[in-house]
DNA sequence: ATTCTTGCAAAGAGTTTGCATAATA
DNA sequence: TATTATGCAAACTCTTTGCAAGAAT
């Protein structure tokens, strides 16, 4: 892998975003510092490094995959009506993919997990 | 919820299939028996299928959704080498809804959960 | 008679890819 | 110099949708 500044960009826009970017957020916060960046380059990188470990990527149902700065595990809560995402931890998975692998001797080799509902403000909103 | 022909076919598809197919395979199973149905129908009839309760569906990462005629708890493998989809059951996450709600404070409303792997014939294939 | 559903084709969203050019090693 | 990455645009996949015609209540 050789260097390159777009990925870079695209590396650290993720690592400090707080909100899960979509490739789209990315683009958008990337062509700030790079204004010549393109969308191709930002779905390449951002797939590059998450195969290498960088990043994380989450499948959202119905909804653009998001790229997660946070490494360790947790899962995630999709709130349908402001389309955020939002941390959950969970520690019962920890090890789910070995025991789901010993249990059915299929090669487990990772896992997606999305919830989805409705986040605080929108409960507030909708009148609980 | 008007009585179709193509609805009714459609159900019984989803419910007569193993393998937890993608609207694309219901469409080729359905247009032997009702050849003149059309990709938009199958789609139309599956989503409201799906909300009605009768089926379930089930978003892939990297992949087409599938649907799937067998509405109690349980989860799925999908396996890279084959991409075929295989029931995982794992009675760990029955309340998890319910546990995940009561401890953030969010509406839970359902969860998308896949593992991706490799199946038995995948790995022979591989030798291990 | 009214409402729902269909088939068709077009459009939509999200993502990937081919290619000539540019940057890195 | 050889390899990898880029920008751009086109292509691709999966899914949804507008519409006029047809079927169900």
């Amino acid at each position: 892998m050789k260097y390159s500044k777009q990925r870079e960009v695209i590396l650290q826009v993720v690592k400090e975003s707080m909100v899960h970017p979509t490739a789209e957020m990315v683009y958008i916060e990337a062509r700030k510092i790079l204004p010549n960046i393109s969308l191709g380059t930002v779905y390449r990188n951002l797939n590059s490094l998450h195969e290498k470990g960088y990043i994380k990527h989450i499948v959202m149902p119905n909804d653009s995959s998001r790229y997660d700065r946070t490494l360790n595990d947790h899962y995630h809560m999709y709130c349908e009506g402001c389309n955020k995402v939002f941390d959950i931890s969970y520690d019962l998975l920890k090890h789910i993919d070995n025991i789901v692998s010993d249990e059915t001797g299929y090669k487990v080799l990772s896992h997606n997990l999305v919830f989805t509902g409705l986040c605080h403000e929108c409960l507030e909103k909708e009148g609980r």
